[in-house]
DNA sequence: CACGTTTTAAAATGAACGTTTGAATCATAC
DNA sequence: GTATGATTCAAACGTTCATTTTAAAACGTG
């Protein structure tokens, strides 16, 4: 008898928890079934019986909070754009739209909350090809719309440097998301401060910062790069001298 | 007799330049030294006599490009505040300095190319501990210096603000190195387009998307996030129904 | 040529991995 | 009460992993 009565929820749920939990902290590969079901206190064969294996487990776990995320998106600019009288919504209502609606899960737990934020922003470039194609696919309908109402709202922006800035947009969204030790040594956290409180600041900032560089002027295409760019003479790389006595080799 | 004269360099480059691309392709945890040492034509044994083991191979993965990329930072932020007679140097400068030396490494093959651009570009997310620490113990020097640069550039930005900023450009920067399949959906390649050609295209995009929100207004502290914020009611993620016939469980 | 460094070869270690299996257990309806 | 289907369980499967240990062979250099 495993002391299952102190758990919230029935297995399955159980294990997705703790799985999305495990894949943010350690990653998909560096996570084992074994550490998830350990955690979940549930027996090892659970996950291959509810959910077929490792990746579909990956899979139902992104995908309970994408399907709702992406409806949600999809709901608010049909409002934003219902509200316009014919006029395509400003691109700073699109900015919150999109980005705010998945900001906001980080407030709510039975959202995922910060985790699923982590989650969702180190899966976009993991190596595991299964789960971008898993995310191209949960996001393609919605990208494709909000990326032809940022195109109908900056009437003067190229199509291909709208596309980009979206690109450049969810990066910097995924990366703060992802929140490596680098933001903490970067920035000072106030350490006493609510998760919920942190996440709001962090969403006045990013968004003045998405705003800001969606709205910069269009490049110049002949806009030269610094010196770095195709200097050859100077980089000697490699390194092909033995290492230095009393390191590697012993 | 392995055919180690079709390859252009010896055992110990050779490791470095296979591991850097296998890295990338299969993440760290992905990579078996077995696939590294295979697809090098070099004995398995050969990563721990040479570097010590797989951690340590990553590691000089990484440090071999990111030396020289820092000191290459260091020289350019001397050259540009000796050239401004007391004056601190322009924001856009800055931003130049910082993030042009590091995309300008992707068209140099010598440098590492594109491979180490996305290498860099998902380390800073690695799921790993000691990438990560690896990462900010090299960028520390760096970043503080860069970050002193901006603040000194932009008086009325609070150090706060200036901060998280350089964070924000970081992953826009970072995630478009990445370059996730998402990109190639939302965005049109042309391709039959040079890969230095390509990196321009990115970086005068880039440049400006980044000038432009590091130049955004000071965001409104009370600024309230969108209606998705702290909704409870209408969230109902999880579905602790079986599921349905046909799927799992057989 | 001789010597120390580098590379190769093959084998073995112990641990951890995802997955499978068949029996035991549980809840529920007859 | 017992039959039934869903769930849980312990155990084992075969594979792969990083690492270590042998030893001999090839190499560059004084």
């Amino acid at each position: 008898m495993t002391s299952a009565a102190l758990h919230p929820a029935n297995t399955r749920t159980r294990i997705l928890d703790v799985g999305e939990r495990l894949f943010v902290k350690h990653g998909y590969d560096g996570t084992s079934l074994r550490m998830i079901t350990g955690e979940a206190q549930v027996n090892l064969a659970a996950v291959n019986y509810h959910f077929g294996g490792k990746e579909a487990l990956m899979e139902a776990v992104l995908k309970r909070r994408l399907d709702w995320l992406n409806e949600q998106r999809m709901r608010v600019l049909d409002e934003l754009e219902a509200a316009g009288d014919g006029l395509p919504p400003r691109p700073h209502k699109i900015v919150e739209a999109f980005f705010g609606t998945l900001i906001g899960m980080g407030c709510n737990k039975d959202l995922g909350g910060q985790i699923f934020l982590k989650l969702i922003g180190r899966s976009f470039t993991s190596p595991n090809g299964f789960i971008r194609a898993l995310l191209a696919e949960e996001y393609r309908e919605v990208v494709e719309r909000y990326k032809q109402a940022f195109i109908n709202a900056l009437p003067d922006v190229p199509r291909q440097e709208v596309a980009w800035r979206f690109q450049f947009m969810l990066g910097a969204t995924a990366y703060a998301l992802a929140g490596s030790d680098f933001l903490q040594v970067s920035v000072q956290f106030d350490s006493d401060e609510l998760p919920e409180e942190q996440t709001r600041r962090l969403w006045s900032r990013l968004y003045s910062f998405l705003v800001g560089g969606m709205r910069a002027p269009i490049p110049d295409e002949d806009l030269l790069p610094p010196q770095a760019f195709a200097l050859a003479s100077t980089a000697s790389a490699d390194d092909d001298s033995p290492p230095p006595g009393g390191g590697f080799p012993p």
